[in-house]
DNA sequence: TCGTTCTTGACGGATTCCATACGGCCGCGT
DNA sequence: ACGCGGCCGTATGGAATCCGTCAAGAACGA
């Protein structure tokens, strides 16, 4: 079943909102306010979220920015402003679609629909890695036996393992990790693969699940 | 670079749109109404549909339908019905966005951006070809059994792979993966064919799948 | 200030690429 | 039949490039 929050300071639409959705068997929780909604989403992980952009503590396009820090999740933004300069600071922090009040029911359906079903074609990444003796949670970013990891290594990481069997050029990593003016500085890579390799691999000399293809890049190996 | 098909029966409109996207570097191509808008959908492969609901020949819906018939692409929906039925009969058919005409060009743009960049994040589908007994992955760069390929071998055998059953001639393998000036160097291609054959042809001396012909260039057959 | 993380440099070793050489096949003219 | 040249396949050694690792300084936050 999808998981939706909703995120809203009146509490009247929030209402209607969680009424509608839960008639079409959808799961609902909800959030009055910037810092439960993060915290609400860190923890119950949604499927998608529902978001108001004028909340009393966070400025909207913050919050979209704090989830994009760690989730792919889909966000629909409903807003009562209607510039398009909202609309487009929204979109391009990360939002997948913009209602403005007011809007007809079905049509905010309608989006739901379309949105969630874009994600579900691609949801086929799992949460958690089996990566030799470790087991790696990508959305609590933990690893077993104590192993831990730095934001770096940790950004590394999920691109290589994301994409299990699949080769990751340098220009991505760099591009996705430093920016694309660090296109050239491979040392980096070589730097924190060596760390990975230290933290992860039973014989860091000889890797068994993160690949070197010279000339080219990296691969995890499942 | 991103490919965009722009739908639109008004020449106006449609100009001012090719105008727009191609200064923000897209590479656009245009169609008048729902048959041709097929047509070049299934010939172009674009990575983006912009539609128009009102065309003379096709309902808008109707395209949808037929573009999901076989492909994913992403379609941004125009239309100046503004009524909620037109937007949940585009959405539910498999529209990604709606956006009612008149509409702001900016923010029109930043629906196109927000609707492909989430597309890019999910466009990880294995494309992969046959040759004999390997399974070739050209996204993933991997071979079945354990075969590993240097970076000019991939190249080379990409090129061939991607036109499967055409000659590739001499000079246009030297051209794409040494350049122009090594156009005299067919050693080169020698000495890399031999080297792919002995990695993927069962037979290394009596090649199936790569084959030379004398004097031309190579061929892949699948 | 301390500890952690990120940057930067340097060097041996591994991999890949380049260059050359040699042998086989085929058509052609003598 | 023979030699010859053009074209292709294969082998091999050295050059160039790329990679792993250690170590130390810089930047950052507690």
């Amino acid at each position: 079943m999808t998981k939706i929050l909703v995120v809203d300071d009146e509490p009247q639409l929030l209402r209607a909102l969680r009424i509608n959705l839960v008639a079409r068997h959808y799961e609902v929780a909800v959030a009055g306010d910037g810092a439960s909604a993060l915290r609400q989403a860190a923890e119950w992980h949604p499927d998608l979220v529902v978001l108001d952009l004028g909340l009393p503590d966070i400025d909207g396009v913050d919050v979209i920015h704090g989830l994009r820090g760690w989730t792919q999740t889909p966000i629909v933004v409903l807003s009562g402003r209607s510039g398009s300069q909202d609309k487009i600071d929204a979109l391009d922090a990360g939002a997948d679609d913009f209602v403005t009040k007011p809007f007809s029911i079905e049509e905010f359906l309608a989006r739901i629909r379309a949105v969630s079903r874009r994600f579900t074609v691609q949801k086929t990444e799992p949460a958690r890695v089996q990566l030799g003796d470790h087991s790696v949670d990508l959305i609590g970013k933990t690893i077993s036996g104590g192993v831990r990891l730095t934001p770096t290594e940790w950004h590394m990481l999920e691109i290589l393992v994301r994409n299990p069997g699949n080769l990751i050029t340098q220009r991505h990593l760099l591009t996705e990790v430093w920016g694309s003016e660090y296109v050239k500085e491979t040392h980096y890579l070589r730097q924190y693969m060596t760390q990975l390799r230290k933290k992860l691999e039973r014989d860091p000399a000889h890797p068994v699940h993160l690949i070197t293809e010279p000339g080219m890049g990296y691969r995890f190996v499942p």
